[in-house]
DNA sequence: TCTGGGGTCCTAGGACCC
DNA sequence: TCTGGGGTCCTAGGACCC
């Protein structure tokens, strides 16, 4: 059995944590940018508010109904996520960090009996411990644990609990789930499901495997599996190290002229190493793209995206803006307005798994790049104060060109002394 | 006027090998 | 007149997730 633990509105839970005054009120949280709304209280959603919302579009709504509206805070929710979690860890020997707001657990070795009394302690430990409402779904197969899920916080007759052991009662539920939102169905592939007739849940339960996966794929052969109970995926509590690392950013107004973004892709390749380095992780390939604005419309860079491979890998910061730039002056045409620029770093590895280069000189320099980048890193992360690359340019955050719009942050409350919340 | 950012996995197709 | 079969590895692109 697994179960799926889910936070309710989690960002929106966050942001009231420290704001009880908020409590009932409805409360929506922007995207960075401010772009577009990606969470949003109950009270808000009741008020029509979707997920994923442009906010020019919600407009009307936040102003007649008083919407308290933040900008996204990840420090905050990343601190809340990690309590979440390690509250979590009390409870259960297996936890899977599905997401920031999600994780499944290993109930394998449980009784039945004992399966809905733990969903309710989980509920009530974390409320009390760490103040954020959350839902619990517990079922033989991830698939039918996240479809449990979603029972749970959809009917609140279930106290927000679902343990579907029961075969009819998953039937019931299976019939009543539209096949979009089973997991794993997004908007293309719901659409090829429904030219079958498979409209429900229940109806891709039933569908035959083998031809869902001629007409689609493996995947999707899974989900047939695990919607009739058989698991295919199993928990994952040590997830392999990760594959790529991205840093990218819409920038606040178009930008047309080289060196800005040259400014900005500095910047973005450096912070994207400043990840990279946090995991003892070196980088074997560049990538860079630009994206032109506006949205929608035709004018469009061809190509958008180009990459190099680093022969040795590497962690060094200027060898990576170096390739980046390089990359951006190919890439780059005068006459377009571009909207949003990135840098992505994959083949990534360890120290241990570096392969120098037939040519390549032995040792020294490599060593004395990582030392320089301990130096970076140790100044950075003390809170004295900053060092970077000059081709960024000399202005602070806020007053870069491409600066991020984040006009309704709250205080980072648990991650910041200066931040603390005082109580009176 | 205004639509985020950071990820994973799978498949097809090209290049290459013996 | 006439040119196989069975593989691996890599990358781009699509689909999906939160």
């Amino acid at each position: 059995m697994f179960a799926l633990v889910d936070c309710n509105s989690f960002y929106a839970a966050c942001e009231r944590l420290f704001r009880p005054d908020l409590q009932g009120q409805p409360v929506v949280v922007l995207s960075n940018n401010d772009g577009c709304i990606v969470a949003g209280s109950a009270e808000a959603k009741a008020l029509g508010v979707k997920t994923g919302m442009p906010v020019h579009q919600a407009r009307d709504l936040i102003a007649r109904h008083k919407i308290v509206v933040f900008s996204s805070n990840y420090a905050l929710y990343g601190d809340i996520s990690q309590r979440v979690m390690a509250t979590l860890e009390t409870l259960v020997p297996q936890v899977e960090v599905y997401s920031i707001d999600e994780a499944f657990l290993d109930l394998s070795l449980m009784g039945e009996a004992e399966l809905l009394p733990l969903a309710q302690q989980v509920r009530a430990r974390i409320a009390r411990w760490v103040g954020v409402p959350v839902c619990v779904g517990i079922a033989p197969t991830k698939v039918l644990a996240k479809l449990a899920n979603h029972a749970a916080k959809r009917y609140p007759a279930t106290g927000g609990t679902v343990v579907l052991t029961d075969p009819a009662r998953r039937e019931r539920l299976l019939a009543l789930t539209p096949v979009s939102r089973v997991w794993g169905v997004g908007r293309r592939l719901s659409g090829g499901l429904e030219a079958l007739g498979i409209e429900t849940a229940l109806d891709l339960a039933r569908a035959d495997s083998g031809m869902i996966r001629r007409r689609f794929s493996v995947v999707q052969e899974r989900l047939v599996r695990e919607l009739n109970g058989e698991p295919c995926l199993s928990l994952d509590t040590q997830p392999s190290p990760r594959q790529q690392v991205i840093h990218s950013r819409s920038f606040g107004e178009p930008v047309t002229a080289l060196p800005p973004l040259r400014q900005a892709l500095s910047d973005f390749a450096f912070r994207a190493m400043e990840s990279l380095r946090k995991e003892n992780l070196y980088t074997g390939r560049v990538t860079v793209y630009l994206r032109t604005a506006p949205m929608g419309k035709p004018q469009q860079l061809f190509p958008d995206t180009l990459s190099a491979a680093l022969s040795p890998a590497t962690a060094d910061t200027r060898v990576v803006v170096h390739q980046a730039l390089a990359l951006l002056a190919q890439l780059w045409k005068p006459g377009y307005r571009y909207g949003k620029a990135g840098v992505i770093l994959t083949d990534l590895r360890g120290r241990d798994q570096i392969q120098d280069g037939l040519f390549a000189q032995q040792g020294e320099p490599d060593d004395r790049g990582n030392a320089l980048m301990t130096v970076m890193d140790t100044i950075n992360q003390s809170g004295a104060g900053k060092v970077w690359l000059a081709g960024r340019g000399m202005q602070t955050d806020q007053r870069s060109a491409w600066a991020m719009r984040r006009a309704h942050l709250s205080p980072a409350y648990t991650s910041r002394w200066c931040d603390l919340p005082v109580a009176r």
